[in-house]
DNA sequence: CACTCGTCAAGAGCATTGCTCTCATTTCTA
DNA sequence: TAGAAATGAGAGCAATGCTCTTGACGAGTG
């Protein structure tokens, strides 16, 4: 009864399975531009027909991909926040930064499928958007255990935020509660600021120019840290 | 004797033009990846075998356009700054930034071909770097007017960048000459999260979550020019 | 035991792509 | 004006995403 029909589920799980493993393989070397579907049937033996059994289209497989790799970077990220002492606020910016660089300079194209431009002709679907803010919620949490901890002292060297961002600002406090328009609008451009590094540096803008990145990414990461008050 | 070598040239001039336009036209519908040699050609009237006696590959296209590209982001963050009172460092800042923005937001697909994920398989040829730097530049005066007009004080609020960042720091001073260390490691932080900020509005980061965009990036750029001390 | 029905792999096929090659024609140059 | 160079047209190759049909297999039902 359920057991055979499980039979052929686990089965299909499996193939599914491979079918991303070989797919996210092929985006390491070919980016996504170059994913195929053939090539990757191909890879399992299989006829590329049969793919389409498993995926209805080539958007379907990315979507796959792309929901694997939130959920992949926001687990990295939430692991090395939580291998950080609770109270050692700049400690745990720091590690999530490090975090997100790390993962994605280790598969540049999947970090571009998910922060760099959007592939041509893909739209992403609704179920991409909850996995997308893994990371970010682990940020959250960092600013507002700050806040609540009395931790946070921004410099005060921002202009205030204009009025018409308040309800902006309500919208982002769902992800760290009772903190400021101010602190909300600094966290921002703090974690825009991590992004733009990372971009920089994986898109090539740094080539021929910097050299320590490591040391430079730590150095404009605590920079950036200090902004928001940790 | 050189008019008529000119016509022939001049027809060739012609062609080469209309082909990037229309190239361009096609990006900004399709993206990098939808770039179709064969659709160009179709919209030109010609036969696809013919574009290839004006651009050797679909690369070569691409190079084109990000040159082109990066000229026309690079003049028109010129024009900005250059409309600006040249005392008024921190509305130049604003300007430069609002003026990559808005380049950005009109052709998002163009943009991304500059400082998006790269397009798989693409690699970008010498041509390209120096027209890169062009609004990178722009920036670089700016701080180092601002330096040398005694109006740059970037507060105290950042630890001093580690000694073996000195040589980048180096490097990048011939942008922006005389500068500390310390300033340039901050006007890369204030660089990098303009980009990032732009980049999160374009690929969709901000999407169901940031309304106010215009209002949000002008007060972050003014946080993050407050870093750098302007 | 026989029968049906859902699942699957396989293959052919269509329209598309980048790119190469050949051939004829046009244009420039010596 | 004759030869050389540049240009356009077309066929062709190996890919791609995707659709459709066909035939095999296996698990439930009479």
């Amino acid at each position: 009864m359920n057991a055979s029909r499980t039979a052929r589920e686990r089965v299909r799980a499996e193939l599914v399975r491979e079918i991303t493993d070989i797919a996210r393989r092929h985006l390491a070397t070919e980016g996504a531009g170059g994913l195929s579907l053939r090539a990757v049937a191909r890879d399992m033996g299989m006829v590329s027909s049969a793919i389409y059994r498993y995926f209805p289209s080539r958007d379907d497989l990315l979507t796959a991909l792309i929901i694997d790799g939130y959920n992949a970077i926001g687990e990295a990220v939430e692991e090395a926040d939580a291998a950080c002492a609770r109270d050692d606020f700049a400690g745990r910016w720091l590690a999530v930064c490090r975090a997100v660089r790390h993962w994605a300079l280790a598969r540049p194209h999947e970090y571009a499928l998910l922060y760099g431009s959007p592939v041509p002709g893909y739209r992403a679907p609704e179920d991409t958007i909850e996995p997308a803010s893994r990371d970010t919620v682990v940020y959250g949490r960092i600013i507002s255990e700050a806040f609540q901890a009395g931790r946070l002292s921004p410099p005060e060297i921002c202009p205030s935020p204009p009025d018409v961002l308040s309800s902006d600002a309500e919208a982002v406090r769902t992800l760290m509660p009772d903190v400021s328009d101010d602190v909300v609008t600094r966290a921002i451009t703090a974690w825009t600021g991590l992004f733009g590094m990372v971009n920089f540096e994986l898109f090539g803008q740094f080539n021929n120019v910097i050299t320590h990145r490591d040391e430079l990414f730590d150095h404009n990461i605590a920079c950036l840290g200090r902004l928001v008050g940790l």
